[in-house]
DNA sequence: CTTTCTGCAAACTCTTTGCACTCGT
DNA sequence: ACGAGTGCAAAGAGTTTGCAGAAAG
């Protein structure tokens, strides 16, 4: 499954892998362009997939809209604002033993992997509507946003 | 924000709270014409919103293909197989207070709700490709984290 | 030289939306 | 009766794919 190591794969990979937000196939394209100017998003697109299908990246599924793209491979979770939308690493401690998963294993289930999202507001977000917050004014939390 | 109660939401909300499985959007709508032969497709769209926006269903975001709906309200994770799509619930018990969402309020985050999300192989797959490997053949070297 | 990959554009899938009409309240 | 909700169909957003030509091995 290796295939062949085109300047459009490396330079796919080298963007993700650089990437500190979680940027979607589009950005990735943006971005790529700017080494090869000529790249297809068709192509940015297969290289994602691949890269995904060797494991070189991970793919970090929103609600809805489109997929990001996680250049980070050490174990780690997201952090997902329902406000605006950004996804964020976040640590969430877990202890390394992995109890949780053997009931899994005895039921037939063989786990490779798994991550923690954690929805919420981040801390923009959270500012500006504990901002709007007026006594009289009743809030609740709903995603939107486009 | 309660609305109306239309026949059109009251069987979409039956349908997805009766279901097991995790339906997409077509599925959710192909059962509710079972009731409501005329519903369109857009209307259930409109429908699955505004409960998850009442919070009275939880999206499953896939990667790639589109949503998944899921009607079971109490805390529960998922298993998404790798080779099958589904999704199962799971219960990955966790302590009630130890999850170190504490350093996350202290960075200003406001966590809402947590998911914890296993990949991996369902027994029925895991079972196949165990009969699937031979002696001789080639192993698919992908061991990743657990 | 062969085979895989690329660029392009069209096709596809999933979801949202404008509009005139319907039906809860 | 008023206006939120509906059906329909068309538009949008995101992703995949067929094909002729380019380029990696």
């Amino acid at each position: 499954m290796t295939g062949r190591r085109t300047r459009q794969l490396t330079a796919v990979e080298a963007v993700v892998r650089a990437a500190h937000d979680h940027p979607s196939a589009e950005e990735v394209h943006r971005r790529v362009r700017q080494t090869l100017p000529q790249v297809s998003l068709g192509t940015v697109y297969r290289n994602l997939q691949k890269l995904a299908a060797d494991r070189r990246l991970r793919v970090v599924p929103i609600a809805g809209r489109g997929a990001r793209y996680d250049g980070m491979l050490e174990t780690h979770d997201h952090f997902l604002c329902d406000t605006c939308g950004t996804v964020a690493d976040v640590a969430v401690p877990r202890r390394p033993g992995t109890r949780n998963t053997r009931n899994l294993h005895r039921a037939g289930y063989l786990v490779r992997a798994q991550t923690v999202t954690l929805y919420g507001l981040c801390p923009e977000c959270c500012q500006r509507q504990e901002t709007m917050a007026r006594p009289g004014g009743r809030r609740d939390g709903h995603e939107r946003e486009a």
